[in-house]
DNA sequence: AGTCTTAAGACGACCGGTCGTTTATTAAGG
DNA sequence: CCTTAATAAACGACCGGTCGTCTTAAGACT
């Protein structure tokens, strides 16, 4: 067998910069060609990696959201004790993320999700499983806080942990539009800082 | 000249069809030619009205906005005594809308705005303008009925404005990945029906 | 150990189709 | 009749995707 370069970091590669050119200009804004040569990996390979570009998208969207999710975990797990402060992290995170220009994070898929969705019904009900899971996740650490008294009960735990979801995706956008980070801080330090607290 | 069809009908037409298609498959998912077939104009004809298809997209953002803009005042004014209450309803308005599938809101433009934005600074800046109006006339409303004893003020009008436009635009991505409405309803009369409140 | 066989992966040229755009021709109005 | 808008046809560039060839290493056999 030929094995030329390791496949084992030509694959997470291309998914790599393929998300990170998908977060900058959009799943239909982004050619195959841009992806492979800035991943400097020839054309044809990519098709040994990836059945279509379409499955490409998809599977972008499964691999990190897993990634996604161990990260969570490790976070939110080290601070049990205080479930609406352990969301705060969580979200403080990924704010860093985005600070650092690795722009890997959860709506940012979601974008690209939607992107894909009008072509492919199969990405649509892959994106709201993982949505799904996501928003059951908050609310659960949200009831938590309610069960506590450290978040405000007058409202429901699975409606407040979409709107959080809702805020966080909508605030990436403006920080396209404002070309700047603050739109995602603000929004985020106002959801924890005044409206969800008791 | 030759003038078989009226120019002022075709002009309109296109940009109304264009953010229609724009709304369901974004700006650089959208073809020409889908445009032009669909408003049943030769293809011909379209680089008689638009210069590019770049200006085409921006001309549409302008003159939404400007549509927009008029229904906004015109729903705001009519309800001067309850600066919430106004801004409840201009929501409501748009929220009609989306039900119509008329998709023609001002969140759907940002999202076009945001996917041109790469390519075009110009457009960039022509959005963020619109949304600072957009945000400061809010902003304006809710700090109106901050004064009246309406609103909560224990945060920034500004910023509440921001995170509404934020939770609105997020929510219509949560919509496209749900394939329902409600996402929409639900942050919407959240953020109006227990957050924003006193 | 050395050699041969074999086949999976690397690779770039290339495919038909579609993209946004231009242009040559047509036909109507002043 | 001349101007000018409308339009179909055509343009080159580029799209996602395929193809055949080349390279190389693992296993078979001596």
């Amino acid at each position: 067998m030929a094995r030329l370069k390791n496949p084992d970091t030509i694959r997470p590669l291309l998914l790599e910069v393929g998300l990170t050119l998908f977060a900058k200009r959009g799943y239909h804004g982004t050619g195959i060609k841009e992806i492979v040569d800035t991943a400097h990996v020839p054309k044809g390979s990519f098709y040994n990696y990836f059945k279509s570009k379409e499955e490409f998208g998809m599977e972008i969207i499964r691999w990190h959201s897993a990634d996604f999710w161990q990260k969570w975990h490790s976070s939110i797990d080290a601070n049990a004790a205080d479930p609406l402060q352990a969301l705060h992290d969580c979200f403080d995170i990924m704010l860093v993320e985005h600070i650092d220009c690795a722009v890997n994070t959860f709506c940012v898929v979601a974008h690209v999700a939607a992107e894909m969705c009008e072509t492919s019904p199969e990405c649509r009900i892959t994106m709201k499983t993982l949505l799904d899971d996501m928003l059951r996740n908050v609310a659960g650490y949200i009831q938590k806080a309610q069960r506590l008294g450290l978040a405000r009960s007058d409202a429901d735990a699975n409606e407040l942990a979409s709107l959080f979801w809702d805020t966080w995706t909508g605030s990436i956008l403006r920080m396209k539009i404002e070309d700047s980070i603050e739109p995602v801080k603000q929004s985020v330090s106002l959801l924890f800082g005044r409206l969800l607290k008791k």
